[in-house]
DNA sequence: ATTTGACCTATGTGTTACCCATAGGTTTTA
DNA sequence: TAAAACCTATGGGTAACACATAGGTCAAAT
């Protein structure tokens, strides 16, 4: 099959099978009359595997390395064990990062209903940003800027 | 001060100043003798806000609205609002993405810890992530790859 | 006085995983 | 047979910097 056929079948935009086409991830044969890519079932799963990899949060750079491994005849699996290991605290070092941030602007929102009439006074809710991690002296800053 | 000065203060790097200021972030003034750029306490205040928003999941294109909203006299407080409103819900949402992420990580990990010895066939669980979101039939797959 | 080291400048490239535009050849359909 | 749909290769854009290059400037040490 052709590029769109198969970016169709893989649910993909052809310029992404192009992608990894040029990116060595799959590999095609060419037509020898016009010179298209013609792929087959393996480019079809290698694409899947893709996707599923990458939702996980690999880079192409390791889903590659996986490739790399397997079509040399080791058995990727402990490598991408490893991977997995690795990524599993990275995954809940973003999933605790990102919590905090939801917390912080969940709070300064709730701050902000709390306001008399919803639009704050200059200082006390405005400056919600920078004035919610550093605890500073209550003096006015320079002059200028005030988000 | 010049760009290591401040970046020294803000605790970021001189490339980030320097990055800052030729997007227009932070301005600086020129030193006439040497074409340095010269900043001021407002530079500092920027950057630390910059760094509290983008910690925050904001963009440099956003943050720079909010300064230019500013810089116009308005106050920028609605917007950072409206920015917030926005960002809630795809901050839970990215956070719902990692935690399925993560379940499917370590569900995968413990039925490779269950397996016997640790090096599991080619078939079972070999192929964690490509068999792990679609059921297919049992058929073994063409010939080829088998991450 | 000069050299060294630390600092500054502008510019350009690399990163990630694609998307989009261009210009032109091919195949399918009306 | 001509338009519509597809293909090709190439080059540029995205976000937020990091890093390298080549060269000018400044403070202190020799």
């Amino acid at each position: 099959m052709r590029v769109s056929e198969l970016a169709k079948k893989a649910n993909v935009t052809s310029e992404t099978v192009r992608h990894y086409t040029r990116e060595g991830l799959i590999v095609a044969k060419r037509d020898p009359n016009n010179g298209y890519q013609l792929y087959d079932g393996v480019a079809l799963q290698r694409i899947q595997f893709i996707q599923q990899a990458r939702t996980l949060g690999f880079s192409l750079k390791q889903i590659d390395d996986i490739f790399q491994h397997a079509d040399s005849g080791d058995s990727p699996c402990p490598m991408v064990r490893e991977l997995l290991l690795q990524k599993v605290p990275e995954t809940k070092a973003k999933i605790a990062e990102l919590q905090a941030h939801l917390n912080t602007m969940e709070a300064a929102l709730a701050v902000w209903d709390q306001m008399p009439n919803g639009t704050p006074d200059g200082h006390s809710i405005c400056c919600l940003i920078e004035d919610w991690n550093h605890e500073e002296d209550g003096t006015t800053t320079t002059d200028t800027q005030e988000p």
